[in-house]
DNA sequence: AAGTGGTCTAGACCACTAT
DNA sequence: TAGTGGTCTAGACCACTTA
């Protein structure tokens, strides 16, 4: 019975019925020091399981208080294929953050092809559940696009669609990349959403094209708990002829 | 110099040189006795900020040697907008697991439009870089949809895309709908991934639709490391009407 | 044989919460 | 005031890799 580290085991047996359901969301869990006790362990055993727990997603710690059972969170779904509507955090509650002007950096740059320093407006909001942040959009788009015009993102209704805007502005964005991957969180971000950073993140990677020109560009960053992604694509028309 | 806990401290030493390409991939770091002689702390501070480090991809814990600056993973983009071609898993080689009949589990159940316990077969194959998995691909299909034909997914030849299958059985799929999320690694896939359960995977949760009716539905589950995934969204139809 | 990472023990202090 | 989680110290043994 020993071969595994025990932290695994007494983990296993916190886990076993937090997934059946048998400990509602919200119960306290045995102390770090009860737990020790109980098992017979060392309560650096004991807190070792408890934070894989946290890190599992399974287990909250609320410091000076004890450890819960996590409430299920809300589960968002983004449709990223319906192009009515607008910002970049649909199903969510907006809370907008603003538009600045900025010098462009590597990555970006490449995505939206113009040079390093390039002038940009960047314009970011949080995407609310609950009153808490669960995801961040942050859209770049080359100043020199709309410069001067009443469509800047700054000069525009917040949360009005970059089709839309860019359209008015003559510009028609006619094809959509979305490039999706999960990624740990960096620090500007984890600021702002209130979650630790180094935690597996839900990117998304959007860029708009005019032809073949990217005209606007957008990250995603989504709680993986709370974030998935729908995509309903139509297969319509008859297949593509194989390139 | 302190309010923050030491191994963040230490951490963030060891991750700057890292993210800035200082220390090439593969290098070796300090051990953690080293680590805590140089910076004047304790075994288990430097041990804290490592495991910190490993936990965040950009560290390797090799036991018995050290910590090694993790190689930057080959990345794989799964195009999921090209249809012309045919497994699951489809940039990478694909090692085949075969088909079996199976009775058809909730979830999956309601995803297929099935009553629980029908039978379905369940196709699985591996997506495999440099020798090592990093993708799982497994397909639950109606039985009744192909039974005693030759357009079965045993019967076939391995990696046929579904669409051409079931087209030539009568069934014209026209609409797919992808759900993307991350959750933790179970056991079934993580022993046959190699990966450690509860690690994060990205998760393709896609169904194929004949009209209304789904036909196929399939888990595409991906070490968050190597996969992304691409969706190219063409908008040259003029934009829908809102709903 | 020496060094390393993984695990473990047995203590400790602090800021915070609950009562 | 007692209990809690977060952090920290100073040791230890084991299996493994490296030389």
């Amino acid at each position: 019975m020993d071969g595994r580290p025990r932290y695994l085991w007494v983990a296993d047996r916190l886990r076993r019925p937090i997934l059946n359901g048998e400990l509602e969301p919200g119960t306290r869990l045995p102390s770090r020091s009860r737990l020790a006790r109980t098992y017979d362990v060392s309560e650096q055993v004991s807190r070792h399981a408890l934070r894989l727990l946290v890190s599992e997603g399974l287990v909250e710690a609320r410091p000076g208080s004890g450890y819960y059972v996590r409430p299920v969170p809300q589960i968002h779904r983004f449709s990223r294929t319906d192009r009515t509507s607008g910002s970049g955090v649909d199903p969510l509650e907006r809370s907008d953050l603003g538009t600045q002007t900025d010098a462009v950096c590597g990555a970006v740059a490449r995505r939206l092809g113009v040079r390093d320093g390039e002038r940009v407006f960047r314009t970011r909001c949080l995407g609310m559940s609950d009153g808490a942040p669960v995801a961040l959009h942050t859209a770049w788009e080359p100043a020199a696009l709309t410069q001067g015009t009443l469509r800047t993102p700054a000069d525009s209704e917040p949360g009005t669609s970059v089709l839309q805007r860019l359209a008015a502005a003559g510009v028609i964005i006619d094809r959509v990349v979305e490039e999706v991957g999960v990624r740990p969180l960096r620090e500007p971000e984890s600021s702002l959403l209130h979650l630790a950073p180094g935690l597996p993140v839900l990117v998304v990677e959007r860029t708009h094209y005019s032809g073949r020109r990217p005209v606007e560009t957008s990250d995603l960053v989504g709680s993986v708990d709370h974030c998935r992604l729908l995509y309903r694509l139509s297969l319509a028309r008859a297949p593509r002829k194989p390139r």
